[in-house]
DNA sequence: TTGAAAGCGCTAACAG
DNA sequence: CTGTTAGCGCTTTCAA
């Protein structure tokens, strides 16, 4: 079958291929008679005629499309894989583009050189950036000229629209739980502690906690690695290998809190009898884990519907004010914490 | 920053746009003098010069996208939300996708009109479409000249390149491993049974185990509804309604024996001491689930690599012959399934 | 109410 | 070895 184009459109209606362009687009400015609209969307139809957005985006500079960067968490590792996290927030943009009309470029990045040629490429309308940290080459894509909404970043710049959560307030509420639950010695359990990346935040919040309540923080009582399963395993070991001090850990994500809780099976160590666990983001994970997963609960595909939303405001507005979007953050009680002592 | 064309580097340069698009790609059948080629290199360099992909596929008809549809499981459901199998296949097309120069158009649909027009649209070189069901609108789809790889469907067409696995033995080992294990009384749960669907395909395998261990069908043993967590859950509340006639199921998705765990806790039923589970598919859950699950693993990172590479090689050899590809499955014995009896 | 013409940025014969 | 000339399929002044 061959490609058809406007102009086999235009020839079957008996019109130019203007007119073809003006009905199938409603340009506004342009009246159309209802009779020419008619024989040119039968044509269309007959001919089932497909647009070809390359064309018009070449032409209008305007591609509907938006890219959508996701790092890798761990090079070599691929994609979300690591964190259901990123499944799911793609889950919410795919879902809202789409309901716009808009479609996805998809890219995992290890560098982000790539961030910028791809969306110059490309001439995407929008850009998604999940979890950049500041210092990088943002001045290439400061160059970019589409609207750029980064997600969960704690880049601070007029240039790009952010969405975010208050990591450290969020942090904070879950130690400070634990506290109130009664523990005094309390794990932090993150991915790595890059300065300005959200765990560093969530360090802060935990230390706040500690600090307020007048404990005393301990070097021991840190854990750092990567964000995923294998690393909550890992976790566990260590755990035992440092003496096993806490009581209780904060856990800086789902996924690490599930791996924890699998090696601390390992070594028959019980959640939460002889460890609580308060962690963060409330994957669907936390809730399928056993036991479920007390934690603070942050509502991602409101990230993701966000994120759209924004770059849709700036296409159509066309201003460049940036925004900030700061989402609410809130402890889910279920299973992984337990009470101890009469302190409470 | 105003965009930089071919023709910017072609002035710097000093020479026309078309050595210049000779240059930046290498075209074998030019031979452009080294001299030439660094000045153009040099200032491209300088000008910060990016092909504008659009135009290149304008004119080249190849885009070097892959366009990627994953269905909604169910309608209002975003995307790859309630089944991680599809986070993990798509983490692993990206990967093997952008390893080859490779950028990822992504879309779910609801109804597949869409398929086609994406594709269309934006002239993909090739569509990865994971589970469609035969008798959907095909035809149009056989239109689109692009290579065409369906993963995990039972659609037989030579138009289509096929991935999939061995769902109905899949099925049978599991069973068969549950009989072997000392049960007779064993449930199927899974999602909706379409026809020539991969879960039907999978039902044929339960039956084939039991006919062949002499086991009669039972009617009440089957339990079907959705592929996500919250139909597991729902599943176990129907096992008790049911009278709790099973001591074992064989469940066709990791997500679902997930949440039947659940929905057993909460009633107190004992997983594998009461009801003992071998599921299907071996995502990363599966492991983390606890007990941990005895599944049937199949390659899903694989699975992806393929798909990619099963476009590459149509896109660059132009060979029209369809290829069907089909992975192997295992069982992973882990901690979901207990001996009964004495009869093993 | 419609169409002609130019052009978006690039590649692909074909000359030279 | 390099440049000229046509488009790819569409939108967009501008004129009729």
């Amino acid at each position: 079958m061959k490609r058809v184009s406007i102009k086999d459109v235009a020839r079957e209606a008996g019109v130019s291929a203007t007119t073809v362009s003006y009905v199938l687009n409603r340009t506004p400015s342009e009246t159309i008679s209802s009779e020419t609209t008619q024989r040119v969307l039968e044509a269309a139809r007959k001919l089932n005629y497909v647009p070809n957005l390359n064309a018009r985006s070449l032409s209008s500079r305007k591609s509907n499309l938006i890219g959508v960067l996701i790092p890798q968490t761990e090079p070599g590792k691929e994609l979300m894989f690591s964190n259901p996290f990123y499944g799911e927030l793609l889950s919410s943009i795919e879902y809202h583009a789409r309901q716009n009309g808009y479609h996805l470029l998809l890219s995992g990045t290890q560098e982000d050189q790539d961030y910028v040629n791809i969306a110059r490429n490309r001439g995407v309308d929008g850009i998604i950036i999940v979890g950049t940290y500041p210092g990088r080459n943002l001045e290439a894509l400061k160059a970019i000229d589409a609207p750029i909404v980064l997600v969960d970043s704690y880049v601070k710049d007029t240039s790009f629209h952010t969405i975010g959560i208050e990591d450290r307030e969020g942090a904070r509420i879950a130690t400070e739980y634990l506290i109130r639950m009664g523990h005094r010695d309390i794990a932090f359990i993150s991915g790595s502690l890059r300065e300005h990346g959200v765990n560093s935040k969530r360090y802060q919040g935990y230390c706040d906690a500690l600090q307020a309540a007048g404990i005393p923080l301990d070097e021991q009582a840190i854990y750092s690695g990567t964000v995923d399963y294998e690393y909550g395993i890992e976790a566990a070991y260590e755990y035992m290998r440092r003496g096993q001090k806490q009581t209780a850990a904060f856990v800086t994500a789902d996924v690490i809190s599930m791996g924890l809780i699998k090696g601390a099976l390992e070594q028959n160590l019980r959640i939460p009898e002889d460890v609580s666990i308060v962690s963060f983001d409330d994957v669907y994970l936390a809730q399928m884990s056993y036991p479920s997963l007390t934690t603070i609960h942050q509502n991602i595909p409101e990230k993701g519907a966000m994120a759209v939303q924004l770059i849709l405001d700036a296409v159509q507005s066309g201003r460049k004010e940036h925004t900030e979007c700061i989402l609410p953050l809130r402890l889910i009680e279920r299973d992984s914490v337990k009470r101890r002592g009469g302190d409470a």
